[in-house]
DNA sequence: CCCTTTCTTGAGCAATCATTCAAGTATATA
DNA sequence: TATATACTTGAATGATTGCTCAAGAAAGGG
C-alpha cells in the first residue's frame, strides 16, 4: 500500500562514501549531505538515522570496495600479481575521490573522539591485514616468496607501506607512482633471500 | 609602565600543540583550549588572534621539534646512524601525545577545509624531506650507502615508510617496533647492492 | 600615591551544528 | 475512487561554534 522512496538508497552511500572520504567525518555538515545526497532532514532521518550511522555504512562501504578490488587483482594475477599491483591502483588518480585511506585517515581523526567509529575504521584495517597475510602465504606456497618469512609480519609491513604510500600520494601525486613501483619490486626480492633473526637495538 | 602577562607564552603553545596534535583541528574547540591554557576567551584572542593561527604557531613548534631530535641524533650518530634511529624515537611511546605525524594528519584533514593550513604542514614535509636527503648524501659520501641510489628517491621513500609506521602506531604499539627496526634494517641493504633501472610495469 | 598602560574577565554575539516533528504529498491496494 | 501507508518537506529546536567587547583589575614609572 506504501509509497516508495524515490531515491536509490545505495547510490546514496556510495556518494555519502565518496564526501566523508574527502571531508572527514567533522569536515562534513548535515548540510553538505543533504546537498550531496538531494535529501532534506526529515528524509534524510528517515533513510539512515544518524550522521554517525550514515558514516559507519560509508565505512562498510569503503571497506567493501577495497576488498573487492584487491580479489580481482587476485583473479587475475594470482596472490604475488595482485600483492604487486595493489600499490598501483590504490593510488590511480582516476579512480577516487581521495588518495588516502579513507580508514587511516578516520583512525587519525576520531581515534579520540569518537570510539565506536574509529574502532569500526581499525577493524576493516585489520581484515585487510588478514587478507594480505593469506595473499603472502599463497605466493609461498607458490614458491614465490621463500617459507623463512612470517607472513603476518610480512602483511603489517606491507600494510604500513601502502599507509604511508597513500598519505604520500595526497601530497604529491608523481613522486607517489615512484614508490609504489619500489614497493612491488621489493616484493620481488623476497623470492630467495633469507631473513635474519632481528638482533639490532 | 604596563602589566606583564601572567603566563608563559611559549609554554601555551607547547600545550596547544599537544592537543592539536591529539585531537586535530575541528576537533580541538575553544573551549577545549580555553580550559587546556586556563586562559578565557579575552585573553585567548589578545594573546594569539585566532584559533588558525595559533594552529599554524603549533604546527612550527612541532615541525622545529622534529628537525632538533633528528640533529640530536646526528650529531651523536652520524647521518647513516640517525636515519636507522628515528622510526624508532618518532613512535617512542613515553615521547609524546600522539604517535601520528601532526603534520599528516593536519594535511590529511584540512586539505580541502583550510587550505593555508594545509599548505603550511605540507611545506613542513617537504623541508624534512629535505633533510633526509641531505643525511643520505652524506652516508653516500662516507661510502655507507652505494653512489648509485638517488639521495632525493631514497629520501622520499623514506619519509613515505616513515609516515605508514607512524599511522600504524596509533593503531598498534607492538607491531610499529618490528616494522621501525624494519625500516632500519633496510637501509644497511643500501650499502652494496646496485639499483636497477624501474621497467616493471 | 597616582596615572597610564596593559592584561583579565565573562557575558553575549551571530552563525552553524545535528536533530526533531507536525503537516503535506504521493502511491499501491482494495 | 477511497483509504491506508509510507515518504517529503522545511521550520524550529537547543546546543555549540569561533569570536567580540566593555568593564574591571593589576602593575610599572613618575
Amino acid at each position: 500500500m506504501p509509497r516508495k522512496p524515490n531515491y536509490d538508497r545505495n547510490a546514496l552511500i556510495d556518494r555519502a562514501r565518496d564526501l566523508f572520504w574527502k571531508q572527514g567525518w567533522a569536515g562534513t555538515s548535515l548540510k553538505d549531505l543533504e546537498r550531496t545526497l538531494g535529501l532534506n532532514p526529515g528524509s534524510f532521518y528517515a533513510a539512515f538515522g544518524s550522521k554517525n550511522a550514515l558514516f559507519e555504512l560509508a565505512l562498510d562501504r569503503y571497506a567493501e570496495g577495497g576488498v573487492s578490488r584487491l580479489n580481482a587483482l587476485v583473479e587475475e594475477f594470482g596472490a604475488l600479481g595482485a600483492l604487486q599491483r595493489y600499490p598501483s591502483l590504490v593510488i590511480d588518480p582516476s579512480s577516487a575521490s581521495a588518495k588516502a585511506c579513507m580508514l587511516a585517515k578516520t583512525v587519525l581523526e576520531l581515534k579520540d573522539q569518537e570510539e565506536d567509529l574509529a574502532a569500526c575504521a581499525n577493524a576493516h584495517l585489520s581484515n585487510m591485514e588478514t587478507l594480505f597475510a593469506a595473499l603472502f602465504r599463497e605466493a609461498q606456497a607458490a614458491g614465490q616468496i621463500a617459507q623463512s618469512y612470517d607472513a603476518e609480519t610480512l602483511a603489517r609491513r606491507y600494510q604500513s607501506d601502502l599507509l604511508g604510500l597513500r598519505v604520500t600520494a595526497e601530497r604529491s601525486d608523481v613522486s607517489a607512482e615512484a614508490i609504489a613501483q619500489e614497493i612491488a619490486e621489493s616484493l620481488v626480492r623476497l623470492a630467495d633471500k633469507k631473513p635474519r633473526q632481528s638482533a639490532t637495538g
